[in-house]
DNA sequence: CTGAATCCTAAAGGATACTG
DNA sequence: CAGTATCCTTTAGGATTCAG
């Protein structure tokens, strides 16, 4: 517990994990933000800053607690969130962004700014296929 | 056969998914490009421009064939990949990207620069951790 | 050359219930 | 509030083989 009160994150080295004998920094960077909701994530603490587990868990609809556990502790691991525990009693929680995981604002940006250019929103009314 | 031939691509819908009920454009473009592989086939076709199969497998480090087909498949029924059979005899076929393909370039490289910025590549001699 | 088929394992994700 | 634990299903990925 208590595992994130002494890290200095911004001097800190990134795992790297690359298939392969070639050095590719794309692969890398898909290998650190490339799971299922770790984009969302990311995004969300870029827009809402320092958020509590469920305020999280409720930005990020449709995630469960289980999976949004699992991925905030790989991110955790990767560098790019940092848990404080910011009251004990009661119970209080924050998950921010690191550093590293600030730096990755063009990135986040870059895919909604896709997203919204490319992607078209789903509607109701336009679901039936006729 | 020839799959491709008559598809216009810059004016058809992308297919969209996002979980729960609110709309995310972080969200579906992570599940567009949110696979291991696709970010790095991207970059290698926005690089290299159109590739033969064997010529791409060989720009993928450490794909095997099975997953790079099955990923190009993805990427074609996204409408971010084409596939475009140039010669019969001998078979030759040339995947190359639409023009939404193309227009993921900006979030390629940003990917790429984030990862050239903050990830270290990792070198034989400073494995050991001294 | 291009890639499909098969088999297999590991990992990711989801539902639910429960704990401090 | 902030998660863990359990169980289960699906998917992704990898190795190898075979075929047009």
């Amino acid at each position: 517990m208590a595992e994130s009160t002494g890290e200095s994150d911004a001097a800190m080295e990134l795992e790297v994990w690359c298939a392969g004998e070639d050095w590719c920094p794309v692969t890398t960077t898909s290998s650190l933000i490339g799971k299922k909701w770790h984009p969302v994530i990311i995004h969300r603490l870029l827009e809402h800053g320092p958020s509590g587990f469920n305020e999280l868990k409720d930005d990020v609809d449709g995630i469960s607690s289980k999976v949004l556990s699992e991925s905030l502790e790989d991110l955790g691991e990767k560098q790019l969130v940092r848990r404080t525990v910011v009251s004990e009693k009661p119970y209080r929680v924050e998950y921010s962004l690191t550093t590293h995981g600030e730096s990755l604002e063009p990135v986040i940006y870059a895919m909604r700014d896709w997203g919204l250019e490319h992607l078209t929103e789903p509607t109701d009314e336009n679901d039936a296929n006729g």
